[in-house]
RNA sequence: GGAGAAGUGGCAGAGUGGUCGAAUGCGGCGGUCUUGAAAACCGUUGAGGGUUAGCGCCCUCCGGGGGUUCGAAUCCCUCCUUCUCCGCCA
């Protein structure tokens, strides 16, 4: 019934403001062309006037029922007989007429919201023009890139990790791009969360959260997995999303609710399973624990002002970034070009970690500010302090970090020659005190 | 899996065919009082959309969808969700 995009509620609403780009279209083209998106604002205008002289017609008509059903209760009253059966046979006119006014709205508001849901986020203007990762613009890098003196290994070659690294066996329970840990290993991937989830939550004043990890569709589609990208994650039988991140159950916390602005931000973090069916990846790092089907993530996640999202943004790299200097592991951080940003971000920075074994800095932790497409998604409001109109809120999430790669990035700088592995001095007291895997596979 | 109950504004909670966008309370905002604050008192306060330079006017919304009726928060159907009890179970 109501041609607003209340009817849609359950995929999402428009995750951009159909005003905004009313007022200001070359502006909208120039910022979504930046992330190859073309110009869209002509087609979106055209088919918003559409909708809206829908709308009015709709509305012209339901009104001129509404003031025939005022005068229909008089007539009766009255006991114009004549007056009553003209108002009667004028408001069934009124019905099928609406009905199809309204279909016709609905139809085109239906198609309008379609058509933004399937756009990505604009970029901030502060993010660099680029094709591909090429194109990132490096901020800065913290730490020496180790370079052994010997000939270093990959993490699944070393001596140390051939007990605890067991592809072989997983490949028999689940296939490939998964993987049995055990002993040592697992012990230290363990140790590696547990360090990252101490430091956010008694250090960082994050909250400490444990979340579902299989969602309805709505929470995909408020965190923009959907509808674009169903082929990266799994769905069970029942319907049900496997997380591929819990950046998707932290941010749709907050979905639909009405927040204080005193609440604001919230900041949130989880240690969790990730799920990712790595669609169009096929052939690339297949070997070693680098990019698997189920991976474990401690997700960091913050909603704000809107006026605080930026600040934010710097505050969650620079805690990614800690975790990283306290293991004394080296990396750089980048901000991702427009031809490498993701669909829901606004800015992206992403941390790369040195990996001795491979010879070059990898992705161990990617932070985004979203602004508010993902909150227009889920309805995700706060009402200002002073009273006012809701606005939306600003959403952010960032790993912090991915444990597995973790683990390899530990695994891989720590390795010696002989094939055992020194171990970052803070990881000691999760380990029992120990402090190096030897190569055989054992911690001392 | 079986049996029940319920979904109303930021929150709590009335309302069973028109006079209901909706009592009342809390919260918010403005004011009186106060050195200031609290309390008390007075007033005010839902969301989304269309239209307008603006004032304003109009439309929709009581979980979603459909139906009955001149007229639905209220009656009927259906779906979703939540809760309670029983059974099973980590």
């Amino acid at each position: 019934m109501p041609i607003t995009a209340r009817h849609l509620k359950a995929r999402g609403l428009p995750m951009h403001d159909i005003r905004m780009i009313r007022d200001n279209p070359d502006a909208f083209d120039a910022a979504i062309g930046r992330v190859g998106a073309g110009a869209v604002s002509a087609g979106i205008l055209a088919l918003d006037e559409a909708r809206r002289g829908a709308i009015g017609a709709s509305e012209a008509a339901q009104a001129a029922r509404n003031a025939a059903s005022k005068l229909v209760g008089k007539a009766k009253a009255d006991g114009d007989e004549a007056e009553f059966q003209r108002l009667r046979a004028l408001m069934g006119d009124k019905k099928e007429e609406i009905a199809r006014l309204e279909e016709e709205a609905r139809r085109l508001d239906t198609q309008l919201h379609d058509m933004l849901l399937g756009l990505p986020n604009l970029p901030l203007g502060d993010v660099p023009d680029g094709a591909d990762e090429d194109d990132n613009r490096e901020i800065r890098r913290w730490g020496e890139p180790k370079v052994p003196g010997f000939q270093p290994k990959e993490h699944f070659e070393l001596a140390a990790v051939q007990a605890g690294m067991d592809f072989a066996t997983a490949a028999k329970l689940s296939g490939s791009r998964f993987v049995v840990l055990r002993g040592a290993v697992a012990r230290l991937h363990r140790a590696l969360a547990q360090f990252m989830l101490d430091v956010h939550v008694n250090e960082n004043g994050l909250t400490e959260t444990i979340t579902p990890v299989l969602v309805r569709e709505e929470a995909m589609y408020g965190t923009n997995q959907l509808p674009k990208f169903a082929e990266d994650s799994y769905q069970t039988t029942n319907g049900w999303w496997l997380i591929p991140t819990s950046e998707v159950t932290l941010t749709n916390t907050v979905r639909e609710e009405m927040l204080d602005e005193a609440a604001l931000p919230i900041r949130m973090c989880a240690h969790s399973q990730c799920f990712r069916s790595e669609a169009g990846s096929a052939g690339k790092d297949t070997s070693g624990m680098l990019r698997q089907h189920q991976f474990e993530k401690v997700e960091m996640v913050s909603i704000t002002h809107p006026d605080r999202s930026l600040e934010e943004h710097d505050r969650m790299t620079r805690l990614a970034e800690d975790i990283l200097q306290r293991l004394g592991l080296a990396y750089r951080t980048v901000v991702l070009c427009t031809g490498d940003l993701g669909f829901g971000a606004r800015k992206t920075h992403d941390i790369e970690v040195w990996l001795p074994g491979q010879d070059t800095y990898r992705e161990i932790s990617s932070i985004s500010v979203c602004g508010d497409f993902q909150a227009r998604r889920m309805n995700a409001r706060f009402r200002p302090q002073g009273g006012g109109k809701p606005e939306y809120v600003h959403t952010l999430n960032g790993s912090g970090l991915a444990v597995g790669r973790c683990l390899i990035a530990v695994l891989e700088n720590g390795q010696q020659a002989d094939g055992s592995v020194d171990l970052p001095g803070v990881l000691h007291g999760y380990l029992g005190g120990n402090s190096r895997i030897g190569a055989d596979g054992v911690l001392s």
